[in-house]
DNA sequence: TTGACAGGCAAGCAAGCGCTTGCGTATGAC
DNA sequence: GTCATACGCAAGCGCTTGCTTGCCTGTCAA
């Protein structure tokens, strides 16, 4: 096990900006959207600005933590929501299943 | 419920940081450990040369997430791991507990 | 009291990151 | 064919962020 270093560095840095959660949140409400539906929903229901470049970059990141997989089809992209690297964060600390605050 | 706009931003920004994730690893390795401790530990087993300072601004970012509680004793100053708000994330998006690719 | 130890505060700097802007490419409707 | 659509690529800019540097406060031992 060489170091175990920090196993999805890309998966944290993915989840550390705020639209790309938003993102994540819009894909588990929605799967499968194209980049423009992504768009649009985000500004018609979390009030984004952000232009579609924007968007484009952010999926990107996602792409690469793992977080999002996607399916061309002709023209369009779809985007599906892939929680599968989210196990991996869960199981690094221990985390307590009881205690309520 | 406002907007329950990213309950946890803080918490994500925490987590963004390589450095404060290896932190989190020795709090959960050794409860309790001073400042001064955890940047000995840091350099001996995870090769980091981080000076105290930056190593106490990472504490204050996991502090102010609520990753890490502080007690104060004479002129020592313990840190304990809390995961609680990791459960909070956990809970964020659908996490398929089976499912092996 | 003097000294070493544990920690805090704040300014400055360099690198990374998110976003925009502009142009380019491929697919499908007409 | 022509045009609009859906998306990609890449350079540039401003802000954030992590780190260093320097100095200061509080605590305990001698």
């Amino acid at each position: 096990m060489t170091d175990a270093v920090d196993a999805g560095a890309d998966l944290f840095k993915a989840l550390g900006d705020a639209t790309r959660r938003t993102i994540l949140d819009e894909l588990a409400d929605r799967d499968g959207q194209t980049l423009f539906e992504i768009c649009g929903r985000l500004a018609m229901k979390h009030g984004l600005t952000s232009s579609r470049q924007a968007i484009s970059q952010h999926l990107g990141v996602l792409e690469q933590a793992g977080l999002v997989r996607t399916r061309r089809d002709g023209r369009y992209k779809f985007h599906h929501l892939d929680t599968g690297p989210l196990r991996a964060l869960v199981e690094r600390w221990p985390i307590d299943r009881e205690a309520s605050p």
